[in-house]
DNA sequence: TTTACTGTACCGTCTGGACGGTATTGTCAA
DNA sequence: TTGACAATACCGTCCAGACGGTACAGTAAA
């Protein structure tokens, strides 16, 4: 199961995030995927048999990526042991500052199916209800849940509708109404 | 000026935002939205000279649509003069439980070219700062906006992440919130 | 020998768009 | 009134290119 050589898969599923970020989520195409990440179209192939598997990989990989950073945050045994609604607040914001991309290749794949953007809604589900069961207002954690919600959409259509102070506003304010519901 | 017979232009609108909540923002192409309008393609080229002319077209009809709402909606003359706040917050709401579409072609606009959506991102950055100007409680202001991004956000991506009580509860909140900060 | 590729050639399909043609309606001078 | 012309609103066909995917022969390391 460990892998011994995850390089080349690592590689071209890197190569789709960028192409998607800097030309465009219609330019990814296998081809120029492959190019990208410095294999050929075959090569490509023989790890993502077909685009919608390339799709499915880039979609795993992006909640792995979450998952793993949410766990190593809230995991007492190492490190801090944060809050799980402060780490996922934290950990939100810093995805949204991210100059890098967000997830541009979100668009080629509701383009190509919308289902495969399943599994992040019922992450994104699961965990919303993690935190509602971990805080007793409602209100407030449905509040930073859309406004964080919002912050994403924002970086995803690439527009910047908030200054610097008031994003500064925004991310206080979010870390506040975290603390506030704590036991 | 006045148009007299505007049945096709809007026809093949309508038709295109149709086809791309029903088959997917991916089977966006001219032929299929000519079919479903009933004319040839041809025809459809004929109103829109190329694909482009025809996303900026689905943009500037979407937009026109919440702009008139919105006005009329705050304008003193005809009906109610409702607060730009609060008008803001209602036409969003009912805009995102609209069960028809609501905006799958965005995604085929991105996937076309992310410039497309400019206006999109200019509209809501002046509404944004027209909110701003209208009331005082900048934080109160920037919650809102990014709650109802949130919201639009989930429902563009097809997720259904609360209940209905749930729902309701934000609802509310957020006409509270809108109403809270008045002159 | 197996694994992990590279490289090339190719196929079928779909798509945007160009183009030539046509029917209807309006305009206007003779 | 009528004939000539033109603008509008399409229709139907064709084409070059891009794309996903297949096939297959070769290669180099483990």
């Amino acid at each position: 199961m460990a892998k011994k050589r995850p390089s080349s898969k690592h590689k071209i599923l890197a190569a789709a995030v960028e192409l998607a970020h800097d030309s465009g989520p219609g330019s990814l195409s296998l081809e120029a995927v492959a190019k990208r990440a410095g294999v050929s179209k075959g090569g490509l192939l023989y790890h993502f048999p077909s685009k919608a598997k390339l799709m499915q990989g880039l979609v795993e990989e992006y909640l792995r990526n979450f998952e793993v950073a949410l766990e190593a945050a809230t995991n007492p045994a190492e490190g801090k042991g944060e809050d799980l609604m402060r780490a996922y607040v934290r950990l939100s914001l810093i995805a949204c500052d991210e100059t890098h991309p967000p997830a541009a290749w979100i668009f080629s794949a509701m383009a190509e199916d919308p289902d495969f953007l399943c599994p992040l809604n019922e992450f994104r589900r699961r965990l919303l209800d993690r935190l509602k069961a971990h805080t007793p207002d409602l209100a407030n954690v449905l509040t930073v849940f859309f406004v964080i919600e919002g912050l994403h959409s924002m970086k995803l259509f690439g527009a910047n509708l908030v200054s610097d102070d008031e994003r500064k506003l925004i991310d206080q304010n979010l870390l506040a109404m975290a603390q506030g519901s704590n036991p």
